[in-house]
DNA sequence: ACCTCAATGTATCCACTGGATATATAATGA
DNA sequence: TCATTATATATCCAGTGGATACATTGAGGT
């Protein structure tokens, strides 16, 4: 049960983390607080360390469930434009959340088998709607890859605000002509940059 | 005269920042402390803020210390192949400071005149190497922006560890292939993630 | 049914951080 | 010379992640 009467919570682990989720997707600015999360699931700050070791621990568990959530939305896209559009989607959608996911790569994936897991899965369906079948493995990881780093990076201009601001449909419309996936009847987009960029005459 | 001998420093905005840029190239994974470069520097830690409002604005003239850096090694480069290169050999030597740099986008500009400035300087750069001179602008801005996308986002997943470890001499290859600016006679690189991606066969 | 024990939660401490307010000292310009 | 302004200090505060010691509970083995 996961009633909260007794002394035990009964499933403190998952509620942390959809508090955590909860608090990303409201937008604010500051850094998660385990000690904010604990109070808000009426819990002593140190309970938290019982289920995730430390810090990190705790924000591999989000990142684990942003990359399950980012699955979900990512299942059943067959081709590339669809997908680049519903990752795009989740991104701008989840801010907050995509920001906590790319900060844990592959990288720190050890002793976080859940977190490696989940992204794999995301892995798992990039290959399946990127790359083309009948290419060789290595073909189709560098599709995959030249997929991610336009993604990736442009998703993080765009969020840290380097680029002109923009309408996020606007964004993804440009995003897609710039990977070349284009479907030919969006309008010709206006200049990328936040202002004009130094040479321009006023 | 950089003295310090009396109540007063000389130049300890200069100095801090130097001390900042010290300790992000030793490569200490923890986050800058203002206490801490206060005390390096021999001052009481609230010296900081005559100079830099609060952390933000201490770290945003960091970053535009770093940027002046990233002009100063992409100065000469007349093409795209050498500017991605230098651009690459930047971000790779200098990881910790080129996050410090990302993180701070055009959004967060406002008020922070000396970081836009330094900004400028690098994209009036990026457009000289990498944009035809006969196009035109946008199409010039176009180029611009899909190499930053790239680099941006190759650099973020390999600075993060997403993609499998490998020397940054074998990464830049890699981007450069990807990029659509190889040489030709670089060899063939290998797979690209970290462990065999989900779908092979063991 | 009992009873041990590992899991979970609490209480209390610590070092450290960014920041606020009030004060002291030095440099500068009228 | 002297007031003004820039710079540095002293001292406080709330908040954070983390450590240690202790309390409470539920589950399994007997």
């Amino acid at each position: 049960m996961a009633g909260r009467a007794g002394y035990h919570h009964g499933d403190l682990a998952a509620e942390a983390v959809a508090i955590a989720l909860a608090d990303l997707a409201a937008g604010s600015a500051e850094p998660l607080s385990l000690r904010a999360i604990a109070t808000r699931a009426g819990v002593a700050h140190r309970a938290l360390y019982n289920h995730f070791g430390d810090r990190e621990g705790f924000l591999a568990a989000v990142a684990a469930a942003g990359y399950a959530k980012l699955a979900a939305a990512l299942q059943g896209t067959t081709e590339p434009l669809s997908f680049l559009r519903s990752y795009a989607r989740f991104a701008l959608d989840n801010p907050a959340l995509y920001r906590v996911m790319m900060e844990r790569g592959y990288g720190q994936f050890e002793g976080h088998p859940d977190l490696r897991a989940a992204a794999d899965k995301v892995i798992a369906l990039s290959l399946a709607a990127l790359a083309p079948d009948g290419e060789d493995d290595e073909t189709r990881r560098r599709a995959v890859m030249r997929f991610w780093m336009m993604a990736h990076g442009g998703l993080g201009l765009h969020l840290s605000g380097v680029l002109r601001r923009r309408s996020d449909e606007e964004f993804v419309d440009e995003l897609l002509q710039i990977a070349g996936l284009a479907d030919g009847n969006t309008p010709p987009p206006q200049s990328l940059w936040t202002s004009p960029p130094p040479g321009d005459k006023p």
